[in-house]
DNA sequence: CATGAATGAGACTTCATTCAT
DNA sequence: CATGAATGAAGTCTCATTCAT
């Protein structure tokens, strides 16, 4: 074993402890003597890491937030696109995220579960996925009879829902995931369409 | 006034400052002080009523089921009904559960948001719609190229952060949100259905 | 015993037990489960009554100023006052002093001991007395060939020392000592004085 | 360089570090992380060369008090004196030892501030004052109505109060402030002596 | 019916000190 | 000679819960 190894070792040692128990019990129903008993240290030594459980608790979304955004830069959906690409390239950019999540199950699980963490970031997420509806309303691709706000926060939930029941506890592959959400979020549960009215 | 006012006005006074913190705070970040201090009472009054934090939390529950329970049954769909029936009687359904919800914005929270809440129900709603779902895969009325437990988990994740978005948040109208999450959840984001493959 | 009575008892109890020990070990070395031990209570139990190991010093210091001021307000010496009065009045004023001292040994060593409480104070007596020594160098009562701050900071340290030795330690007389403390502040330990030069 | 200067070197600036934090924030305030951090070591260093954070402390002060004690032999007054050189001998030896003082700011502000460190030696400087003082008592230099110990923790009260304050924060000249302290300690800050009474 | 007072158990954090390398 | 890593013991503070009145 490395000289350097063994420090690294041991904080890595707690995070992943850390991980395991927010993903479980939530972060006010984590312990930091039970993370560090999961981790086979003592108390004192999480202090030679981390300097308190809120930072720990930050220092696991934001390697998080890295690993997601370097994913996330192929999501990007150019303006211009065609019609039968656009389901595709959604189906991709979903399966894409679901895979990273699929890597990282519990701290998916912090991510969507933990109110303390989403707050800050699902404002962003909204944003964005609004804007991009809001677009994609003038370009024809999305109907515009309903709000893209309210749009989003329906994509938002079924895609929470979805991933954490299907991905993570059903542990279905993110293609099929991926798949079925692209299906119901874009085209609904409804067999047959009504023709006409109101789109 | 009867003679059993006052105690049933405490219990009322604890019950409803508990439903306010419980909503705004979680159940771990409320205390018992801060709930017997908004209900000008004392700590030992609050178990005079309740023999434990979790117990009032579970009351509080079991109270909102009651309500929900009453307005629900209405919400059962008949196994024949006509297509062009469909979406206005999930319209209705959902319109009448967020009414009920509008009526008590802060335990909704409390049930939607809340962990210890959802679990138990969850499970039962989810199969309730999922067979409701199975039913209709089977009249028709709905797609049969995805899992009812998958479409079931999505309608869930939409409803819930459309309810606590739209509803309790921007205080929309139950009628208008009602009318956004059919049109979502039967026919998707989707300007255009792509023709043929696979419905 | 009183209804009343009980919740003020123990804060008192607390509050003493708390003088001891600070005066005894200083601040840092005063633990609060050695105070509330002191006191015949729990650790719990000190929360009831005060907010932090801080607060309680703090009053403990406040309680100390007040009963200080009310007995400073006789200290303050008029400007126009004839040379044989003088000495007499700061005897009286310096025996005032150290009668509350005597009376609250434990909280004096505190004041006169701890740096967290002096340094804020001390300030302003060392501005009153500056002050004060300035103006009777005007009216030729105090001589003018030494600094009136070097002469505060004289007095104050002479004041203090022989305080805790003479009047807490020896336990000897406020008045003796105030006899003491005013013949050596005003005429010094020489037996005799050069005559002429300097003053 | 020598074999040995690395050792020695390393002990100290473990012990300048030292100095400087117990003078700015106390023994009971400084952390033996705090010193060597400051001097540029890690912790297990400090072992190496001191046995716990007590024992540096105290072979700080006792290097102080070596470098002190040789410039207080010269300090010893003779028992014959003459009345006129009576003063500029005080003068003198109370701003040799300012001069040392001034040396050592740090670990002078140590020594007159720390209780742990004065307390031992306290004793001894007193006693050695107040046989001074009983001494010329009988030669009939200093005042023989007052008590020697009292007039001796006067003397050390008034010392270390000026040292810290005119000489260590306000930095002014060890001769300026032996002059003022003598003159003060000798005669007092009053213009005029009585008559007659008592001396 | 209600309160004032108290507590047990535990949470987070700090720091001097040790030990293998 | 020096370090990285770890720890034991303690210290402050919190909170659900109990009990005599």
């Amino acid at each position: 074993m490395k000289k350097t190894t063994k420090g690294a070792d041991s904080k890595n040692k707690i995070l992943e402890a850390a991980i395991d128990l927010f993903a479980e019990k939530g972060y006010r129903g984590t312990k930091i003597s039970d993370i560090v008993k999961a981790a086979g240290l003592t108390q004192a030594a999480f202090y030679l890491y981390f300097s308190s459980k809120e930072s720990i608790f930050q220092e696991i979304l934001e390697r998080f937030y890295m690993r997601l955004e370097e994913h996330l830069q192929a999501a990007v959906m150019p303006s211009a696109i065609e019609p039968g690409e656009f389901s595709m390239r959604i189906r991709r950019n979903i399966e894409s995220i679901l895979t990273i999540f699929q890597e990282h199950p519990k701290a998916t699980r912090i991510f969507l579960t933990e109110e303390r963490s989403i707050d800050e970031v699902e404002i962003l997420i909204h944003q964005t996925i609004a804007s991009n509806l809001k677009q994609h309303q003038s370009t024809g691709l999305i109907r515009n009879d309903l709000s893209p706000h309210m749009m989003a926060n329906g994509m938002i939930g079924l895609f929470i829902q979805v991933t954490l029941k299907e991905l993570l506890e059903k542990q279905r592959s993110p293609k099929d995931v991926a798949n079925e959400i692209t299906e119901v979020l874009l085209y609904g549960l409804a067999q047959y369409r009504p023709e006409g009215t109101g789109r």
